[in-house]
DNA sequence: CTTGAAATAT
DNA sequence: TATATTTCAA
């Protein structure tokens, strides 16, 4: 979401009077929420038959703003026609059971959310954010009555939220999947929509682009490339999870003093929205001056992600060119690399492919470098005695062996390719150097590098919240059992030294493949949630027809 | 001038 | 430690 906490509070008592219908066959638990949902000022209405439940919905939905549906092994088919009834209901499942294809179904039926019992006060407190979702995504046509109201009362809020007429045009409600809501607080906004941060030097204030949690493929970034490294000038480039946010400050320097060092950090105060006004307001408006100037542009870390580690290079005299390869950047490289063959990636020329700007071909000749390492310390040995490098000369012609010249989009390719192990910054799980060869058509989504060391993401790449010990997917490392049979006869272990490792270890790698190449088929019909194709797949056969495999303790229904 | 790799810095 | 930048030889 776009809100940041500082929306928020304005909003603190929103969620009152907003409708809950609760449908819980257990009374004690049913009276347990119901009362903590009042306590937070819900209305709640609840039915312990579901059948009232249909009928309280079919008569009036309009009455309801959100669903909460409690699900157990007796009650699920029932609860199933429920869901599919309530379609225009945000519903939340609840249940004491962790059974993954329980929770599939109701999510494939529509369900907002899985919650698992007991529901917690914090659980049960941003619910509205369901009805607040849905009431923005159903954009103009299905929208249920009640939820129109709210729509408007939500984007009449942002609206005092922001205030100052200028970014009204910016809050788009817009019925696109992501983000409704965008903010922009820049000047002049007449730098389209897709570039952020015309760099020029007039700037005064920064642009900054709030987005959501998750990163949407954007790669449209728009650096300035500096006229020539001229010395007193500083850049940096920071891209970083959507794109999006672009500050520009214009540092005067009185005349090019041969030692000065310019750092310009990002300012450590995190929350959210806090702007870093100070130092470079004084710049004067005039473009005139722009003797040293620093683009950058960086990604809304998640509040508690950053400690303002921003980095900062210390500064020679020269440019000092930061760039953080960012999962976009990255993708793009690999992109690139993959376009060019391998055999002709060269900087130069990846470079080119890229056309971001700010990029320097040195950026990229290190990232190259790491990359090239990374496969290498992957590729078998095999590859190395056959294709000895020659230590002391040509360099050049070691890479472009047979295999780097791999037909692509191969599956076989794959023990060649695994993840870029996750560093200890990284703890994420999900970042890996692509393959350079691999469907392009699953690129984009299956993308993950997560910069962000507080931002989980789960196995199929989708954002997950963090640790609670038990939440809303308790089942998903179960799940990743399911994965070991499959890669059994995938993965084949190659030519590696895997041979002598533990079991567990292969095992290990073996998850962390199947994680990590979401584009290959996954064996219990597990595909990416993330992609429709999942849930139309899921619908098509676990729905209607046949729930897959069994999960334990889980009961057919 | 470009590249890859090593050295170095953060 | 890992990654990004800088230096350097080819």
């Amino acid at each position: 979401m776009v809100c940041t906490a500082n929306d928020l509070l304005g909003w603190k008592d929103f969620p009152k009077g907003l409708r809950v219908l609760l449908l819980d066959e257990d009374n004690s638990s049913a009276s347990e929420i119901r009362t903590k949902l009042e306590a937070m000022e819900y209305i709640v209405f609840t039915f312990c038959d579901e059948n009232e439940a249909l009928t309280a919905i079919s008569n009036k939905t309009e009455n309801f703003h959100v669903a909460i549906v409690e699900v157990s092994t007796g009650n699920s088919r029932g609860r199933f026609k429920f869901l599919d009834a309530a379609k225009d209901l945000p519903t939340i499942m609840t249940s004491n059971m962790q059974c993954l294809t329980t929770m599939m179904k109701c999510i494939a039926l529509g369900a907002v959310e899985f919650l698992l019992k007991p529901l917690s006060d914090d659980k049960l407190r941003n619910i509205w954010q369901h009805a607040v979702h849905k009431a923005f995504n159903a954009g103009g046509k299905n929208l249920s009555e009640s939820l129109k109201p709210l729509k408007e009362s939500v984007v009449s809020m942002l609206h005092l939220q922001l205030g100052n007429g200028e970014a009204e045009s910016s809050i788009p409600v817009k019925t696109e999947n992501e983000t409704p809501l965008e903010e922009y607080d820049q000047e002049h906004s007449e730098g389209s929509d897709k570039y952020p941060a015309p760099p020029t030097p007039q700037l005064k204030q920064g642009v900054r682009l709030v987005a959501d949690g998750d990163c949407h493929g954007q790669t449209n970034f728009t650096l300035e490339k500096d006229g020539g490294d001229q010395e007193g000038e500083s850049k940096s480039v920071d891209l970083t999870c959507g794109v999006l946010s672009a500050e520009i400050a214009v540092q005067e320097s009185h005349d090019q003093v041969s030692g000065e060092t310019v750092i310009k950090e990002k300012d450590e105060a995190s929350g959210g929205c806090k702007s870093d006004g100070h130092m470079n307001e004084h710049g004067p408006r005039d473009s005139a001056g722009d003797g040293g100037n620093s683009v950058k542009a960086s990604g809304i870390h998640h509040s508690n992600a950053n400690k303002g580690s921003r980095k900062k290079t210390k500064v020679g005299k020269y440019e000092l060119a930061l760039v953080d390869w960012t999962p976009e950047l990255h993708k793009m490289f690999v992109q690139a690399v993959e376009k060019l063959g391998v055999d002709q990636a060269v900087p130069s020329r990846i470079l080119d492919l890229m056309k971001v700007q700010g990029l320097t071909r040195h950026n990229i000749a290190s990232h190259l470098q790491k990359y090239r390492m990374q496969r290498r310390h992957i590729l078998p040995k095999e590859d190395d005695r056959r294709w000895p490098h020659p230590r002391g000369s040509s360099q050049r012609s070691y890479y472009q062996k047979p295999v780097m010249a791999f037909p692509p989009y191969t599956v076989p390719a794959r023990h060649l390719y695994p993840a870029w192990g996750n560093t200890g910054s990284y703890p994420s799980g999900v970042q890996m150097w692509g393959p350079a060869f691999y469907p392009p058509w699953r690129v984009t989504e299956s993308w993950h590098w997560n910069p962000y060391p507080g931002v989980h993401a789960d196995a199929w790449g989708c954002p997950m919240v963090p640790p609670p010990a038990h939440g809303p997917y308790p089942s998903f490392t179960q799940n990743t059992n399911g994965f070991h049979d499959a890669n059994r006869t995938q993965y084949g272990m190659p030519q590696s030294s895997f041979d002598l490792h533990p079991a567990e270890e292969v095992i290990d790698k073996a998850v962390k493949e199947a994680i990590s190449k979401p584009w290959l088929p996954l064996p219990i019909g597990l595909n990416p949630p993330s992609t429709d194709s999942v849930l139309t797949e899921l619908s098509k056969q676990g729905i209607s027809t046949v729930p897959p495999p069994h999960i334990n303790g889980c009961h057919p229904h």
